[in-house]
RNA sequence: GGUUUCGUAGUUCAAUGGAUAGAACAAGUGUUUCCUAAACACUAGAUCUGGGUUCGAUUCCCAGCGAGACCA
């Protein structure tokens, strides 16, 4: 048991014996005591001065009396105003600190046999270009939610759907058959994603001459668009696609895999990964067939013109077009076959998709509609809505080449870190492999860390002419701690120090000690709330916390040099669990922390 | 136009309805014979506006202003 459901039990109890108020012991309002007030932990008086009918002063008091007589874990308090302050007894810290030590991945709680399936989408890029920003706080916010659910105690599928059809991979393989030369990866040594994307843009320039010569010949814009002979040879090939010719889909498949090959590349380096892959160009008829059967059903209805929809104003939302006039399909149609398809491969309980803000109708309509369809779990989904990455001057456009590249950013702030590394003499013994694994570490602990500290639901502000920060609330101040506490455990360990266990249990410890042992109690509920918020922001901010209290009392008091013995063995052992709790925490966040930096 | 999300220091971010609104960066200033100064300490600086609910509002409700997204 908890000191916080401790402590709530024993309040209730009181109040119910002195006033007669019966509270459930969640109802209690505890909170952590401000730093300017004596104790640890504030139970708020407001909500029972109205039964207790005296003042919050005189309440307080009354509670804080019956507790210090009735529970040894508290060992004095002090009112101010509504607040009900406690100290908590320092053999209660000791004796926490001492288990915490002992846990394994304390905080984790494992997936057990029986376990409930949740399966968690992101990414899910289009195969005519290569990564970027937007992306990559995609792939952070699925990887970290999915660390963090599985420490949760579920067990979790990550999965990744494909948009690897349609007219988008469509203008990248005709401008490329046009204008291509048959290059390739090979012989131009870049990227095959950024080699499509580099023909996807050719494309787009090709398309708007021409529309800007039919306009030139008098043709409004719309219909230049819709005329101009590119974006038609760009249709036929779709349809040619869709009808299985050999030629274009030879093309199709040999571009999507130079695509392909660039992804795992950026993936691998981006250190995320999937358990299962889905592709749309497998999994869209299965779509149009379930869209056939709810037409049989009659839950869905055909219009005039050969096109279907779903008709959503009973649920305060309008009508929604699932299948156009010409039988192709939209994203709604792929969402559905893939949701089919997903469940019947595993035994999902909650289906959750990372997708940015931009779609929160879609996927109102899409819970609704697979509903409709007969999916018990449509209702459920989860759609795990985050905000945009902003640059200064507003969204990114690809027209107007703003576009943040997830590899040239990788890189740069791998090659930053190397170069600060440098700066600072830090690694000069070290072998070149061991400097870039740990530049590499940082570097991204950097960007990784700048992405996930914020509120996922918020968007938020990327300035690419300013580089990450390395210092402050970054990722690399978090894992210079983790090094610098691991430094002393080998030299404690050289020394021949035993910190296996706190042996002596009734020390005098400070408050600043004594406030980090409260600190390390909490990471469990964080990472509950993490998992239950959607909110890897939870746990970097916890982080952060908690290392820059551990800094304060690495600079104010000394570990090895301290000549009480059992002391120092006590902060040796606080420091293995700082140490212990930041690589946990940093590994939900799907971050690395390095020995040495 | 309809729906929706969001407005907090110069900037980027915090704050289950609770005490004097926290950090970091940027600015200025200190701290190394001592376990890693990518650290620590100090100075200065903010809740868009107007109402309401409440013992108590950055937080909840209404209106306005401003920004973004979606749907036309």
């Amino acid at each position: 048991m908890n000191l916080e459901s401790t402590i709530g039990s024993l309040v209730a109890q009181v109040i119910d014996s002195l006033y007669g108020l019966k509270l459930d012991a969640s109802q209690i309002q505890l909170q952590k005591t401000k730093r300017e007030f004596e104790g640890e932990l504030t139970v708020v008086i407001f909500p029972f001065v109205k039964a207790a009918r005296k003042s919050p002063e005189q309440t307080g008091q009354e509670i804080g009396e019956f507790l210090l007589k009735h529970n040894p874990i508290v060992s004095g308090f002090n009112v101010i105003k509504g607040f009900l302050n406690l100290s908590i007894s320092q053999s209660y810290w000791l004796e926490t600190l001492k288990e915490i030590h002992s846990t394994v991945d304390y905080g984790k709680t494992t997936a057990k046999e029986d376990a409930e399936t949740m399966m968690i989408e992101y990414s899910s890029p289009n195969t005519n270009k290569p990564l970027h920003l937007g992306h990559i706080r995609n792939n952070l916010l699925g990887y970290s939610i999915s660390e963090i659910q599985k420490a949760n105690g579920w067990k979790v599928v990550k999965t990744n759907i494909v948009n690897d059809r349609g007219i988008h991979i469509c203008k990248s393989m005709l401008a490329w058959k046009l204008f291509g030369n048959a290059e390739t990866p090979e012989s131009t040594g870049m990227k095959g994603d950024h080699l499509v994307g580099k023909y996807y843009v050719v494309f787009d320039k090709a398309y708007k001459a021409e529309i800007a010569e039919l306009m030139g010949k008098g043709a409004t814009e719309e219909e230049a668009k819709k005329t101009a002979p590119l974006i038609l040879e760009a249709q036929k090939m779709l349809l040619a696609w869709e009808n299985d010719d050999k030629e274009v889909r030879q093309l199709w498949e040999m571009m999507n895999a130079w695509v392909y090959a660039g992804f795992d590349v950026t993936y691998k380096q981006l250190g995320v990964d999937f358990d299962k892959i889905y592709y749309e160009s497998e999994t869209y008829l299965d779509g149009k067939e379930k869209v056939e059967e709810g037409l049989a059903n009659g839950v869905l209805y055909r219009r005039e013109d050969g096109s279907v929809w779903a008709d959503l104003t009973a649920d305060g939302l309008d009508e929604k077009l699932l299948l156009r006039s010409d039988g192709t399909s939209v994203y709604m149609t792929q969402d559905i076959g893939t949701a089919k398809l997903r469940y019947d491969d595993y035994n999902i309980k909650k289906m959750v998709y990372v997708v940015g803000n931009e779609q929160d109708y879609h996927f109102k309509v899409l819970s609704i509609v697979l509903d409709k369809l007969g999916f018990e779990w449509g209702k459920d989904l989860v759609h795990f809505s985050y905000g945009m990455v902003e640059l200064p001057e507003g969204k990114m456009k690809s027209r107007e080449g703003t576009v943040v590249d997830a590899d040239d950013l990788m890189t740069e702030m791998i090659d930053t870190a190397r170069e600060t590394s440098q700066e600072l003499g830090k690694l000069d013994n070290c072998t070149p492999e061991e400097i870039e694994r740990i530049a590499r570490m940082v570097g991204l602990g950097s960007l990784k860390y700048f992405m996930l500290k914020v509120d996922p639901r918020k968007s938020m502000t990327f300035n690419p002419k300013e580089s990450i920060d390395f210092n402050g609330n970054t990722g690399p101040f978090i894992q210079y701690t983790h090094a610098r506490i691991k430094s002393v455990l080998r030299k404690a360990k050289d020394q021949g120090i035993d910190f296996s266990t706190i042996s002596d249990i009734n020390l005098t410890i400070s408050e600043k000690e004594s406030y980090l042992v409260q600190l390390l109690t909490e990471f469990p509920s964080i990472i509950k709330l993490a998992g239950e918020e959607f909110s890897p922001a939870l746990v970097a901010n916890y982080i952060y916390d908690l290392v820059k209290e551990y800094n304060q009392f690495y600079h104010d008091f000394s570990i090895l040099k301290e000549e009480n013995l059992q002391l120092k063995q006590f902060r040796l052992v606080l420091s293995e669990s700082v140490a212990a709790i930041i690589k946990t925490g940093m590994g939900l966040l799907g971050i690395e922390v390095p020995e040495r930096m």
